[in-house]
DNA sequence: TTGTAGGCGTTATCAA
DNA sequence: TTGATAACGCCTACAA
């Protein structure tokens, strides 16, 4: 076929057709119609002949749609992150787009490095778990008119539709659970909030309901580094229980493996000390007696984000939209204390209480 | 400063600066040395100004370097790929260059197109961790001149570069561990090899060692999704074990997983029966007793990876090379049954044997 | 239905 | 040390 050492042109197949450019042009831009059946086969014979492929490079400088898709993830070893980027990859190649993704490893600099990269690909949608901190770079990309999805956090400054966990709801449900399964004091653990707004979310909700309810809880920010202090502070709450049968939550998935950890290493019993975790993780099952999740319906998120893009690509300039979920809870033995027999006797089975109607606010 | 809705062009800016389209070329083409002071002064005043960043498709249309690798994986959603995505992303900052992922999610046709994408934004090299099955797509793009490295795999085929673990040394020191640990009959459970060739080195290493040895070893090649298949065969093998104390070693972080689902889900003792990964997944320590694995060296993977690429793209062509990666045992509890009193003391000291020595084959 | 010509933003060649 | 000009591969008026 294809010896040469370079692709093939357009123009070498409009040769070899004995046809000219503009014909081999309509035929891969979907004018096909346009085409006497002749021209047709002489084309498609020419093109197989040569293995050619339209160049998307020369495509894009001239400015046509170029059925490119980014995708900039803040920490791609974040389980949770390739989940959602899995569904928006799904999403994109049910609609004929292709996905390019890049990792900004939670550093604002690469950060901006991939943003300008990708823009500069002509990508015609953008979908961003943005590492948090004000990026003027992102804030110009919405404003240059690049439909612009923003994951599980929301910008100030940035002009953009938001897609994510119904963080509220998330936290009632938690909270519910855990009431329901005996526990009377809660505390609240998740790292910095700084600029992430669904961490920010969560804890506020958190602390409202400590307010005005009659919980009896506690908030704890924490860097998942800083071992000693998590230990510190543990001890500090379960100490402090008294009566009341102490439970943590934990804000996201990083922050339930770390607590995990650290609660067989110091010799809790998961369960006597209530544990539950915003996230679905592979191991929550695995680990006796399990742990309970809120799992985030992450082929939805992306299908939304996706859906966000090409709505912004062909309608008008709306004002931002924002797309929330309900979480799936599971509830396993870490929420399930010895006085409270139930679901004990198979490790396996699991109480899945589902709610995945899709809200909006 | 540039509040227009196009980015502003190298036209744009060498206007402003009342130079040559030449000049400011020059200037972004790593050719500063040559100009002026003068003319560089002008130059970065009227590019700041504008917010001037070149645009990557005009330049590779004309064919100029374009900093870009691209990374094609074939499960996305595999930890052991996020690892290595994570080691050659790094690899590439430090070396000023651009990584672009794609997920072929283990379809041929995605594999296809993805590579169609990549290869025709003038990527100036490729990782690809390919589906396995045959691919005259990527053997073109070898040919056409592209720097290839395969991950993990070798494509008999296709004309590349070749980074992955040391196969062979893993499972002899898989075996050497569990023998030494007591047990005296193993089974090697892998997923159908196919065109898997690291799946293929290791099950055949592992039968050899069987022939050849005083070993008493078992393979067993499951589809992960067959889980009645998987039951039966546990069963089996457990029965014939005799007065030989049984083992299982897992090909890799999926069969790890699958395991231990299932030997908790039937009741089996982890450390009674053995269990061994290749591949360390971040929950090895948390599920009781802890799970003995062979950890491959995923940054030095990654690193070898773009080492590849960038010695292939300077130095002239060469006969493919092979770099191979010794992993790393850390042996936990489910390798060391109640008879064998050792490290049981504390859940989360590990014994770490590590030989991270590169080799070559 | 088909073809011609010009331009997208950049780099490379050649001349000044 | 600079600048004019011709590609690069494609798309798109416009013309036939």
């Amino acid at each position: 076929m294809n010896d040469r050492r370079r692709p093939a042109t357009i123009l070498e197949v409009a040769r070899q057709a004995g046809v000219s450019k503009t014909s081999v042009s309509r035929y891969y831009s979907g004018e096909r119609e346009r085409l006497s059946g002749a021209m047709r086969e002489r084309i498609v014979a020419a093109a197989t002949a040569l293995g050619y492929q339209p160049n998307p490079m020369a495509r894009g400088l001239k400015g046509g749609p170029s059925g490119l898709v980014g995708m900039l993830v803040a920490d791609i070893r974040n389980p949770f992150s390739v989940a959602i980027m899995h569904g928006v990859e799904q999403a994109c190649r049910q609609a004929g787009l292709s996905l390019m993704v890049c990792n900004s490893d939670n550093d604002l600099e690469q950060e901006r490095q991939q943003l300008a990269l990708l823009s500069s690909y002509r990508i015609e949608g953008l979908v961003v778990n943005a590492t948090g901190r004000h990026s003027d770079a992102l804030a110009q990309l919405a404003d240059s008119g690049t439909p612009l999805v923003l994951l599980d956090r929301s910008l100030a400054d940035v002009h953009a539709d938001e897609v994510g966990l119904d963080n509220d709801a998330a936290i009632d449900m938690a909270i519910a659970h855990l009431r329901e399964q005996g526990y009377g004091r809660l505390l609240f653990i998740t790292e910095p909030p700084a600029q992430a707004s669904s961490r920010q979310a969560r804890l506020e909700r958190f602390n409202q309901r400590c307010r005005d309810g009659s919980l009896s809880g506690d908030t704890l920010v924490i860097e998942l580094g800083d071992r000693q202090r998590l230990d510190q502070a543990l001890a500090r709450f379960v100490d402090s229980a008294g009566d009341s049968r102490p439970a943590i939550l934990c804000a996201n998935g990083q922050v339930t493996l770390a607590l995990t950890r650290r609660m067989k290493a110091l010799g809790y019993l998961l369960g006597e000390i209530g544990l539950m975790g915003i996230d679905e993780l592979e191991w929550c099952d695995l680990t006796e007696p399990g742990i309970t999740t809120l799992a985030q319906p992450t082929g939805a998120i992306g299908q939304a984000a996706v859906d966000c893009l090409r709505a912004r690509a062909v309608g008008p300039r709306q004002a931002p939209q924002r797309a929330t979920f309900a979480p799936t809870l599971t509830a396993r033995g870490s929420t399930q204390h010895a006085a409270t027999p139930s679901v004990t006797a198979e490790p396996s089975s699991v109480s899945s209480l589902s709610s995945t109607s899709e809200t909006s606010s």
